[in-house]
RNA sequence: GCCCACGUGGCGGAAUCGGUAGACGCAACGGACUUAAAAUCCGUUGGCUUGUAAAGGCCGUGCCGGUUCGAGUCCGGCCGUGGGCACCA
């Protein structure tokens, strides 16, 4: 008969949730700990298997907790997003209560499985009191700029005030964009609110951009480029498509989001996926003079010292240059091109297979290091957004360059060559090594590295250009067409030239969703609000006047980009997160999420806390010290679960057939926590059978409580050592999140209890109970007070263990010959090397190895082996 | 193509300052209890091989090579799997 799971785990749960066990209180006299993971969309599905995962936070904080820590688990719902919003357009039910339907039923899931949350901590980004500071922290990133002397955020005002004294013409900061128009602070005085908000947004870290975005048709909104590989995968298209959408400037964070990587306790691949999308490139801008025009190509390298090699120039189709340079010989054969790049998609554009294409524009340009007039082509292999979306083509280094002269018969030159090899024989490859400067005049000689400098000074020297840093990391695009989101807490005002935006105040937040008809978004770029005309047309709060709404919404990533804060403070109405809270909680200990969100979450995250840090709200540079990426349960098949395949297991038949400990316990015994592995059905029955054995040291077949099987006595000096041993190990190992070992550790401790003479030691019962118990916390209280304890296991203090008594006093010896084992026995610890030696003598099994041989060398290596080598 | 992980019994996995390979669990097989089954308990279990037995031998951590008294662990080169990036100048 199995223990009666149900029944106790419904007692404890119980239990836990009245007498509020988890509930931790800032600014206790404990030292903190902060775990916690990424937090549930509550899908109308439930739990499945993965989210079986949150029990490796709730064990460590159940062991912190009783090692001494205030330990914070928290939870919440990141409840904005489309399955809801769909569900609503389908059954024209307000998204609102599909949400708190699914909520309700996550909950009562979590619980069943004994996670203890501290739930006055439960938060739901869709709940006004979150989302009002969630708008608030937008009007952060509206209402400042990126001070580039100061090397932070800071008030638009204050940019206002020095263009107000001094004009737009030496600001300390970035003015993003090509066309912006500059002005004096005479001109200033004069420019409309429209002009002033135009210069502004080229400052505002949230800022109106119209450039191309991302469109899906399927969802009908545009999408962030970091989503667009995981929506494609799924089957959907993305299109570029030119719309007005918000922006949110992360590129000025680019270098601080990839130096304060270096502190963090995180998952290499996770820091070099962050680093690879951030993309740093050290190089210089060069500018190339246009024959004839006056004009200037300027270019981004990072091989300024292949300048002397670059026989070409190649432009973005897009490039603003393209129509002003065509010659009318050309004119036709560009606009042609220019048409059918328009035609391809940007998959067919990125195909790396494809050969390469490109027209000459039949204008020339200046090489600025030797003055020699070279081809400006345009190619789509020049992508406009990166750099200065021009190239100077080196085709002997660089095989993009390469290909493309080939293609097209452009002369190739070599500029760099290999120490020590012939470099007189022309290129049948491009060389993109390092190697030693040649054909390149005041360069001839020099090594890449030193020539890259000498070319940078000389240049600048020459105002032809400088050393420059660019990022492959792009603007945050931060709007989406649907209803179900964040509104933005803005309003367009128009005097007549033009709209422009206008931060609606403080106390006006929060903007609510108003109610609507159809939750449809119509598919031609406009969220569905836009068509509330009695929500979208409104009053400027300010001068009274006619205004209209921002319809868009935001992305579902906004609210889980601060949520670890707010667990902090969840119902504070003034503040985001006060500062006590914020200063003795952060940052997060320990961080417990899925890799899909490696460069999607964590960066903006990271972005926003890097805001909020400028304004000291929050106190650490960094949220999350330590990162942790589950692996994912496959089926038993081995392969990814999935209905279209048939092998889900869901975990609430496990739940009822053997309890949320076996399943918990389980779970975490199945392999490395961080590792892909397969579920195993039959797998479970092995911790289940584990936790009946414990659950019979002290209850009777008929679930009475029998402590007859415990006894008074102090444990064996073998037993002793395996307690001491097993505390040790199921530490370290919690600590490090090696949860199959620690459960593993735990049961060869059980295993030694069960085979100590003369009964089972209290003692040692009470240890293994408080061990098991972040794993299988409700047979872990149950036996607790079965034991005779008022009080919840989770109030009493985790086992110490004595370094000396884990040490074993006999050791097994093993004798080698030549490296191969040839006997081993049993010996005292801490034997002299010359008695070690002597037993390797007297083996008989040694001895015929080494008969009739010399011995060249015995090699000794105390309290574990001798190795003799003969000849 | 580039970058990052990883490759161990029938299965999940353990063991990496180089020092007993296969802990723990599943499955399988044999046994005890039972009228029987379930549950429970005890035992065996990497492959090949010598021996009546006691006890031995050889092989073995994806493949090939190297360093070492000794390699799953370190080095070089392949092969395979998973993940990420992908005309980023």
């Amino acid at each position: 008969m199995a223990y009666p799971f149900s029944e106790i785990e419904l007692k404890w749960q119980e239990y836990w949730r009245t007498h509020e066990t988890f509930r931790v209180e800032t600014g206790s006299s404990k030292p903190k700990y902060y775990v916690m993971d990424m937090f549930a969309y509550p899908s109308g599905e439930g739990l499945h298997m993965g989210h079986v995962h949150y029990a490796a936070a709730d064990i460590m904080m159940r062991m912190k907790r009783m090692q001494g820590f205030n330990a914070l688990h928290p939870t919440g719902w990141d409840a904005f997003g489309l399955p809801a919003e769909q569900y609503a357009v389908r059954h024209k039910l307000h998204p609102r209560i599909t949400t708190e339907k699914n909520i309700a039923n996550f909950r009562r899931q979590l619980e069943a499985l004994g996670f203890g949350y501290d739930w006055s901590r439960e938060i739901n980004t869709t709940d006004p009191n979150y989302f009002k500071w969630t708008q608030w922290i937008f009007l952060k990133f509206f209402d400042s700029y990126y001070d580039t002397k100061e090397n932070r955020a800071k008030p638009i005002a204050d940019l206002i005030s020095l263009i107000e004294k001094n004009g737009t013409h030496s600001l300390p900061c970035n003015v993003h964009g090509r066309d912006v128009r500059h002005y004096t602070a005479e001109e200033w005085k004069a420019a409309t609110n429209k002009q002033r908000s135009d210069f502004l947004g080229a400052c505002r870290l949230a800022y109106l951009s119209d450039a191309p975005v991302n469109w899906c048709p399927e969802l009908g909104t545009v999408l962030a480029n970091e989503e667009v590989p995981e929506q494609e995968e799924k089957g959907f298209t993305v299109v570029r498509r030119n719309m007005r959408q918000w922006m949110l400037r992360i590129t000025a964070y680019a270098e601080r989001l990839l130096q304060d990587l270096d502190g963090l306790d995180w998952r290499e691949s996770t820091l070099e996926m962050q680093r690879n999308w951030i993309g740093r490139s050290e190089g210089a801008e060069i500018d190339f003079e246009i024959a004839g025009a006056g004009d200037i190509i300027r270019v981004f390298t990072t091989r300024p010292d292949t300048l002397f090699g670059a026989t070409y120039m190649v432009l973005a189709p897009e490039h603003p240059l393209v129509d002003k340079i065509t010659t009318s010989s050309q004119r036709a054969k560009v606009d042609e091109y220019l048409e059918a790049v328009k035609r391809k998609s940007d998959l067919e554009r990125a195909d790396l297979s494809r050969e390469k294409t490109g027209v000459f524009t039949g204008a020339y340009a200046k090489n600025p290091a030797n003055g020699e007039r070279i081809p400006i082509w345009i190619a789509d292999y020049v992508l406009m957004s990166y750099g200065t979306g021009a190239i100077m083509s080196v085709p002997g280094h660089d095989e993009r360059d390469f290909e493309f002269a080939e293609a097209f018969g452009l002369p190739i030159v070599r500029v760099v060559q290999a120490p020590g090899v012939d470099g007189s024989e022309p290129l049948a490859k491009p060389f993109t090594d390092e190697g030693i400067a040649v054909n390149s005049g005041f360069l001839n000689g020099l090594a890449t590295a030193q020539a890259k400098t000498t070319m940078i000074s000389w240049l600048e020297e020459q105002k032809l250009g400088n050393r420059s840093i660019k990022y492959k990391l792009r603007d945050w695009l931060f709007s989406r067409q649907r209803y179900w989101g964040e509104p933005f807490p803005i309003v367009f005002a128009n005097d007549g030239d033009g709209e422009y935006p206008k931060a609606l105040g403080e106390e006006r937040l929060p903007v609510m969703l108003p109610e609507v008809e159809s939750y449809q978004p119509s598919g031609t770029g406009e969220s569905p609000l836009a068509t509330i005309t009695e929500w979208v047309n409104t009053t400027d709060p300010e001068t009274g006047k006619p205004a209209r709404r921002e319809t868009n919404t935001m992305p579902q990533w906004a609210g889980s980009s601060w949520y670890y804060l707010r667990y902090l403070d969840p119902k504070n109405d003034s503040e985001p997160v006060s500062k006590t809270a914020e200063n003795y909680w952060m940052p997060v200990d320990l961080y417990i999420g899925g890799t899909e969100h490696a460069v999607t979450h964590l960066l903006y995250s990271r972005f926003w806390h890097k805001v909020l840090y400028d304004y000291g709200i929050v106190s650490t540079k960094e949220p999350f010290r330590k990162m942790y990426h589950q692996g994912i349960v496959l089926g038993e098949n081995g392969v990814k679960m999935s209905k279209s395949l048939g092998n889900v297991v869901n975990p609430d038949e496990f739940l009822s057939k053997y309890g949320a400990d076996s399943l918990r316990t389980y779970y975490m015994f199945l392999g490395p926590f961080e590792a892909m592995k397969p579920w195993d059905s039959q797998g479970i029955m092995g911790v289940h059978r584990f936790l009946n054995r414990i659950w019979r040291l002290a209850v009777r077949e008929d679930g009475v409580t029998d402590l007859s099987r415990l006894t008074a006595n102090a444990p064996s000096r073998n037993l002793e050592r395996a307690l001491h041993q097993t505390i040790q190990k199921v530490g370290e190992d919690v600590s490090a999140l090696q949860f199959n070992t620690a459960v593993s550790a735990l049961m060869i401790l059980l295993n030694k209890m069960e085979d100590e003479e003369g009964g089972v030691p209290r003692t040692a019962f009470e240890t293994l109970i408080k061990l098991i118990a972040p794993f299988a916390p409700h047979i872990a209280e149950e036996l607790w007070q079965r034991l005779g304890n008022n009080d919840s296991l989770f109030n009493s203090e985790w086992p110490n263990y004595d370094e000396s008594k884990t040490v074993e006093d006999a050791v097994v010896l093993v004798l080698q010959v030549n490296g191969k084992v040839r006997d081993k026995l049993e010996v005292p610890r801490g034997l002299s090397r010359e008695a070690l030696e002597a037993f390797a003598r007297d083996s008989a099994n040694v001895k015929k190895h080494i008969d009739g041989k010399e011995i060249r060398k015995v090699i000794v290596v105390p309290d574990k082996l001798v190795n003799v080598v003969v000849g």
